[in-house]
DNA sequence: AGTATCCTGTGATTTGCATCACATGAATTG
DNA sequence: CAATTCATGTGATGCAAATCACAGGATACT
């Protein structure tokens, strides 16, 4: 294994503390794949067991209902893995897989991944860490789903993707995703999406220039997201 | 420790793999407590990060919005465990626990129970495992919450708590929840509960008698989950 | 450059269900 | 056992948002 790719699986989170020694011979035990843009790479419900490790790229993480609609569920980007449920209970695969770009993955098989659980501890501590995340997560989004309002629901998300731009020195989402994806994440309905950022913009809260959304009054959207006083009236 | 309490101990899904040495050890360092029907155990939000093992009772898991409205998350009953995620990620709490019924917990201090992990891989498999069922249930909830009509959700939690009763040979719900707490899980109204069970009713698709209820016809009850053919009248 | 595909904005319509409002019944408790 | 307190059934009303339906931009494709 050449010095390169040791340096990238080294870059993974689940192998961080892991020796030079352990990870390639991990290496040599798993198989390299690379996806295209757009390519499925698990399906729900399918019964392989194996953990990816994400060395380049990015994926979605997606479900889709009986009547066709989509459920985004999550991200995750480079130096990331999943499909560790899987190996772990042995249940099958929870959700969908598609790489957002091209990416190249290292493919771990499951007896591989549960003999690092069982020899590393900081190894497992970080798993268990992420798991925790996740369910943290999920809570939350029940919570959201179960308590608010489609349009309060695309406010959270909008915050949730805002982020302070140093250079700037301004609150804004770049790139801003499209309404569809919006739509994934907060589930709702694209039109709904369109009429919140519609609405937002016409009251100054927020400010869009090509794929950058500008947050112009952030205190406003928090106050938005957990009081129903908003018809769009009040909002100028 | 007596032997009593060393039994009710390793029965709790924790412990199952440890030696009689270990437990003891931990229980030396723990404290037990006593909690009465309806006792607040855990707050949301709050800073503590020990962990509680269900030596006798149950207890729910339940988060309130700002509204006020309740969301139910879960249910852990004897032999169980919960308070895990803050001891792992050092995260506030991130639901409300309440006793169910009188409850004899042990109180295991965090860094205790990260000892477990490092040291016993059995019981740290058994805590991956939980936190992966976890997931898969709140993925589940997920989806019913953004693709499910409230009427649909009613009935996917009323098949969820169904189980095939082998003196009767019937489908049936015993103790079936009050309506107010079948709505709390499936995120609805308590009105809207009583009203999907009255149709079912009518539509002889369930039978109630006293905190028992028949289920009749799972299948139809199934079918109508995911396909959205139901007005009343298509159902008689 | 021209066509096809995807994204966006907005109006009109429909519908699902939360909410309000009681009335009755069951169960708990002083 | 009378008296609250909690559980259940159902009608009426209102509103949030899904859905349908286009039209005009923006991008990508070859």
């Amino acid at each position: 294994m050449n010095q390169e790719i040791l340096e990238k699986l080294s870059r993974v989170r689940l192998l961080e503390d892991m020796s030079a020694e352990a990870i390639s011979s991990l290496e040599k035990r798993s198989h390299w794949r690379r996806y295209t843009r757009d390519e499925q790479i698990l399906d729900r419900d399918s019964p392989s067991r194996d953990v990816f490790l994400i060395v380049e790229g990015s994926v979605e993480v997606v479900n889709y209902s009986i009547s066709g609609r989509e459920v985004a569920f999550g991200h995750v980007s480079e130096g990331g893995y999943f499909g560790e449920l899987s190996a772990i209970d042995g249940g099958r695969r929870s959700a969908n897989i598609i790489a957002v770009e091209s990416s190249l993955l290292l493919v771990v098989p499951p007896d591989i991944f549960t003999d690092i659980l069982t020899q590393s501890p900081p190894a497992t501590m970080q798993v268990l860490r992420r798991l925790a995340h996740i369910i943290r997560t999920a809570d939350d989004r029940i919570m959201d789903l179960s308590t608010l309002k489609a349009v309060q629901r695309v406010y959270v998300e909008l915050l949730r993707l805002t982020e302070f731009d140093e250079k700037a020195e301004r609150d804004l989402i770049r790139p801003l995703p499209t309404q569809r994806d919006l739509a994934r994440r907060a589930s709702t309905s694209r039109e709904t999406v369109a009429r919140v950022l519609g609405q937002l913009t016409r009251a100054e809260v927020v400010e869009r220039k090509g794929r950058t959304l500008f947050i112009l009054d952030k205190e406003r959207m928090m106050d938005m997201t957990d009081a129903m006083e908003g018809d769009e009236e009040s909002l100028r």
